[in-house]
DNA sequence: CAGAATCCAATTGGATACTG
DNA sequence: CAGTATCCAATTGGATTCTG
């Protein structure tokens, strides 16, 4: 989705962001809640912690998603000199609010899961990623 | 993105809905959240309203994601026998359960507005669909 | 370890024209 | 009015391999 929509003013068309279709690009890439909510459960988490928390993530999907965060300004990410190379991804304040914000989604989610369909109830709040700590 | 995803039990491999990838489903498609909350706003909207309300979707668009969001027992239809047709769509219970869980990511997004690239911060507001009533 | 690079399949959604 | 039918361009994200 695009990030700027037209808006009418005085006869011209002019380019405006839209708060709500931001958050809407923001939200609805794929892995976005989910690397909220377990940045939110975790403070801190190194690329590869949170390949294994997201599981099934694919590296390049997890790096685009991230840049994407870090340009929203979401998430921040703290790199060490070291070898081999340690960085290290949290929540920006910003962060934070978004992570409050969805909670009340999140366990809306959480509430839905009796609905019929399901055969994996037991087993999908082992994942670590649908954990929510509030 | 898929619906089904793989839990690992007692060795053997098998389906599971996970209500958080459920969600996701449903509020990263482009105008779920959008429609969820001007139906919140208006109560009942017909499909040609929600087409104003919305503003750039598609006649295809809408129709697709009413559809899922029927699936998904979030909107409810009505329909009348009457010449020319009318057919009126609102919330379910379960509907306005998420559009109460969406408010805090809605105000959260809408105080977002002080973000230096905007160029239309009086302007948003008047669309319809970005108005939150609450 | 933390990605970048490449390639590719599937999904999404827009424009447009048409219909009961 | 309330959609459906087509067609198509762009985006998304998965798999895999490679690298500083």
């Amino acid at each position: 989705m695009s990030k700027e929509s037209k808006c009418q003013k005085d006869g011209r068309t002019h380019l405006c962001l839209c708060p709500l279709e931001g958050v809407i690009d923001v939200i609805s890439k794929k892995w976005t809640l989910l690397i909220i909510n377990v940045l939110g459960n975790c403070e801190k988490l190194r690329f590869n912690g949170l390949m294994e928390q997201l599981e099934g993530v694919s590296p390049k999907t997890l790096s685009d998603t991230l840049k994407a965060l870090q340009k929203e300004n979401l998430i921040m990410k703290e790199t060490f000199n070291e070898i081999p190379p340690r960085v290290e991804y949290s929540l920006t304040a910003d962060g934070k609010e978004l992570r409050k914000a969805i909670v009340p989604l999140l366990k809306w989610a959480a509430e839905r899961d009796c609905l019929p369909k399901q055969k994996c109830v037991q087993n999908y709040r082992n994942k670590p990623s649908h954990r929510i700590e509030l």
